[in-house]
DNA sequence: CATGAATGAGAATTCATTCAT
DNA sequence: AATGAATGAATTCTCATTCAT
């Protein structure tokens, strides 16, 4: 593990009033939306006045910002540590869906966050800035994703095609199902919905078992 | 085709000022966001009095409402000429992608629009009038494929599975491409992501176990 | 005379506006200070909403400048009339300190201002923008009064010394004259002040028992 | 010399952090202007915690006014030593005004809150501390110079003539050319100034026709 | 005593909505 | 019917002041 630094009461009480502060901020802006989150809800929510969270975040942009990027570094390390499992890319795959439906069943809140991001509002200056500091997050996600594709497709495991579309499908339409659920009064079991999305992708859709030209198909484009 | 009722000339005025205001708010929402989107903003932009929407619109939120629905409307009945369209599964599948694919970047200011309105914002009030009046457009979208894709597999052309999650996932990723196109500076040929996403959805991306090299290979890279 | 432009109803509304919120503003400055006047104050001194003076001036330091520059123009138009009147040196003296007595008395609100603005306060910011619009209005004031003692020094109805230290005693001195007559419950006679000053600035306060002549002057003006 | 009371340590310590305070406020207000200069800053100034600040003074407005009054204090007390000087009066004069203009050098950062003092900010409250607390203070520098003009005057030195108003007239003339003084970048000698306003009030600005010695200086300047 | 984190009243500014013309 | 000036509630952010450590 790495040596983590000495620190002073003074520190570890500044960490955790900036993290609670996040955290209530997830909570308002997944209940309300980002637009209508205020800094007064969000200081109710953290039982704290909202002069105070002037101590500890420049202004508005800024808090809304940290709050995004300590949440998407949170769903990287997960990621990550999915992928470092040494497995078959069928198995890793599974795994690396499971982690994703996991992490948003337990930060719900943060799902919301997560998409409206992809669409930066506000005004001009806003939006530069958040494709400055929030892009990046989302980029990482979506490139870790794409590289894990890209090897699989040199290992020989998954036939050719462009790895950053293919992550985005993934991403995309997992999502879309995350979504839903996040949503459903009562979902399936969370391993029904990855095995779908899993197999789904995996073996696609067709039923072509009777359909000898559907695997022709396939053997033609696998000769070019 | 349908009857329409003979309408007085004020009707028609009525009904063109209703349609260039809802234009002038896509236009400008898709431009600055919804948040950011005022009242005058996009008066300006129909080029008419702030006060005269209010003429035609109760408040700011129907004004939004009532721009969402006209525009998913507007593709719902494209969807349904695509379903229309006698053809086998495959072809229908590519024919409703390439619908939508083109529809969003013919209406890219609406694609924004769209994608915000899947996540409410503001306050329970009008997150309840949202979801009672949005939501519909929106459900009436995946309802479509739903069906599209359940009458597919009672007809044994698509492997049993849950249609609802399925239809999610189909347009959860395809939207995610869309998405991608409507903000890259140069994007793939139109058809080449249309393919990609027509073929990892009935193929899937895993090269056949059957084929003896690609075993070979894994065996190979497990071996390592 | 000038010939106006012709101005539509709206202008004059306009005008009209404008004026009155900068005459509410001069007075609530007067009355609490600049750094305490607040867009409130202003409003409600004005009658209007606050929101209502936005739609007249851009913020808080635009109203601020202009209250300025259109006060001290005003200031500046009475000078040069009085500068205008053929005179002796001493009558057109006497007229330009009687102008700027009666000026301040009229407007007497309009001192604090003019005096809180030779220190302009603020950030850094504010401090460089007021110099840029400010100032230059102060600065023509002096060097009209400088531009005066000059033309007197090269026709030799005053002794040579540099003019523009000259025009800040007299205006210097003047100003700390009218201060105590704004604030005082009963002053002298307008004109009593003005010969104070007049006499002070052409002959000097000395008694010069040496200089036969002077007292000879002196006598004879006691004559009178 | 006055016999101070003996003192404990405490006490000592007590005012050595009052002067440090108070200094600090001093170069804050002069940097920053009255309005924009926070406890913080002054805090920072003085390097010590805001709350500290709150030990030693009630609030802001008493911080800023014992400021003010020790500055003026200071001052006060110069001026007497220059009163108490014998001389004749044209040199004490000179005395007096030099000593103003060298004050004001070595202090430049308190004719900043001096001239602001002369017109109080704040709301109706402060103002009415305000008024009771700093303007003794600047009445005292006005008395002082108005005795010293009086006995000038019962002396025969001086025309008879209003006190008050010319000691007004006098410290107003002479503190506009302080003002600019301090911000000139450069100025003339100190000395030039000094005798520039004590030419001024003694013997006029007046090229007096009937002085043949005055007329000869007319003469000689036309010559060049 | 000294500190500085926490507070919350209050300021500037924005913008949906109303209404006299 | 159309307008856009006026409104004022709501929002972000600041800073004098308090108080537990």
């Amino acid at each position: 593990m790495t040596t983590t630094a000495p620190r002073s009461k003074e520190e570890i009480v500044q960490e955790y009033r900036i993290q609670s502060i996040q955290d209530a901020a997830m909570r308002v802006i997944s209940r309300k939306g980002m637009a209508a989150a205020t800094m007064k809800d969000i200081a109710d929510e953290a039982g704290i006045a909202k002069g105070t969270i002037y101590l500890y975040f420049h202004d508005r942009d800024e808090l809304v910002e940290k709050t995004f990027e300590g949440a998407i570094s949170q769903l990287l390390r997960k990621l990550q540590q999915a992928l470092a499992v040494e497995a078959r890319f069928e198995e890793q795959l599974r795994h690396i869906i499971r982690t994703q439906v996991e992490f948003f069943r337990e930060h719900r809140e943060f799902f919301r966050l997560y998409s409206s991001l992809r669409f930066p509002e506000g005004n001009a200056h806003q939006q530069k800035r958040h494709r400055r500091t929030c892009q990046p997050q989302y980029l990482a996600h979506r490139e870790e994703m794409s590289r894990f594709l890209r090897e699989a497709m040199e290992r020989g495991e998954v036939r050719r095609m462009d790895p950053d579309r293919l992550a985005l499908f993934l991403i995309g339409g997992g999502n879309a199902i995350i979504i839903q659920r996040v949503s459903e009064e009562t979902s399936p079991a969370e391993e029904a919905d990855v095995e779908l999305i899993a197999s789904t992708i995996l073996q696609g859709i067709a039923n072509d078992i009777t359909r000898p030209d559907a695997a022709d198909h396939r053997a033609a484009s696998r000769r070019k």
